[in-house]
DNA sequence: GTCTATATTTGGATAGAC
DNA sequence: GTCTATCCAAATATAGAC
């Protein structure tokens, strides 16, 4: 079942996507979570930067999965890549371009005002560039450049994410695609043609 | 002489690089800005939003002027945006990371929320990329492509500030510019040994 | 038209009934 | 330990003296 605080951690993370960390106030998450006032400071007695820290580490984890499950399932890395990318485009579209990264907003926000939750935001970003550089280094790419591969692919999707809220189009999110998918394509070792 | 006008808007650009749009007040940018705090109504009577809107504009131009200036004075445009990249990463050092894109954090913040605001930052990074896609065009790439390599450009910068203002390395510039230089250079026409 | 004092709303946080 | 009523500070915006 889902507790009030899941209800609460979860109102947030879509909070925060849209809104990013100032622009949400603590009554729009209870009323967003369908939980009493009081519950939140019950749960994070520490108030908005201890449910701040929460989300980022939460919903970092859950994206960084998104990632390992979607490559997982796909038949190689680079179409994994570029599944990755088109269902970022395809969440755009469909939520009228509101739905975008839960950690960016955040990130920007809070890099010159909280030391904790800039250190959250930082401990995500790291976390997501070892698992790309790791599942890169799995499909044959050296390791230094597996690492540079993976900043690039967080990097250009981050910056398309920006394009595409502002412009309300898809068009970065593609362009994105494209150039990480040539980048990793020409660093992968040579394929072997069957058939 | 700089106006009054001009410091509230310096002030209000200076200030919504490192708080957002949110998370700067008025109260702080006529402080910042040493004027009275009725002068921000005199000069912007639609308030916060006409100031945000004017400083977005002003903002993207003085960028767009900066990469033009910057490119105009390299040897030639692969040169131009490496030092483009170089330049980003120094203020990013020198200001203890907090100096990064004045329109890219604002532009996350207002996307949802209001629609003059998010038309201004889509203005500024439409013209932006028609910008980056004329000194590429100009240098010989085909236009399509000169289009979609101003847009990368300008996502994977954008992705790299994100970057590095969280984990407080200019790591993710580095990356950003060395692959933005390998996908220019080999959207050049082939370079003419001279000598 | 420059500036100060204030109105009004909303922010995060708390106290205490149940 | 769940929930409501309230507190205090800070936000944007305005009124009106000079």
């Amino acid at each position: 079942m889902e507790t009030t605080k899941d209800r609460i951690l979860n109102a947030t993370a879509e909070l925060f996507r849209r809104y990013g960390y100032t622009g949400t106030g603590m009554k729009q998450i209870v009323a967003q979570a369908e939980a009493p006032f009081g519950s939140i400071y019950h749960f994070f007695p520490d108030g908005k930067e201890q449910l701040g820290r929460d989300v980022i580490r939460r919903s970092g984890e859950m994206y960084r999965d998104l990632f390992e499950t979607i490559v997982a399932a796909a038949p190689d890395v680079l179409t994994g890549v570029q599944d990755f990318f088109t269902g970022a485009a395809e969440v755009l579209r469909q939520s009228d371009y509101a739905d975008a990264c839960p950690i960016a907003t955040v990130a920007l926000e809070v890099a010159s005002t909280s030391e904790p939750l800039r250190e959250a935001t930082a401990d995500v970003f790291e976390s997501w560039i070892a698992a790309g550089a790791a599942r890169f280094a799995a499909a044959g790419v050296p390791r230094s450049q597996a690492r540079e591969l993976a900043i690039q692919l967080i990097a250009v999707l981050e910056g398309a994410f920006i394009l595409c809220r502002a412009t309300r189009t898809t068009e970065a999110m593609d362009v994105a695609c494209a150039h990480t998918l040539a980048s990793l394509r020409s660093a992968l070792p040579a394929i072997s043609t069957t058939a």
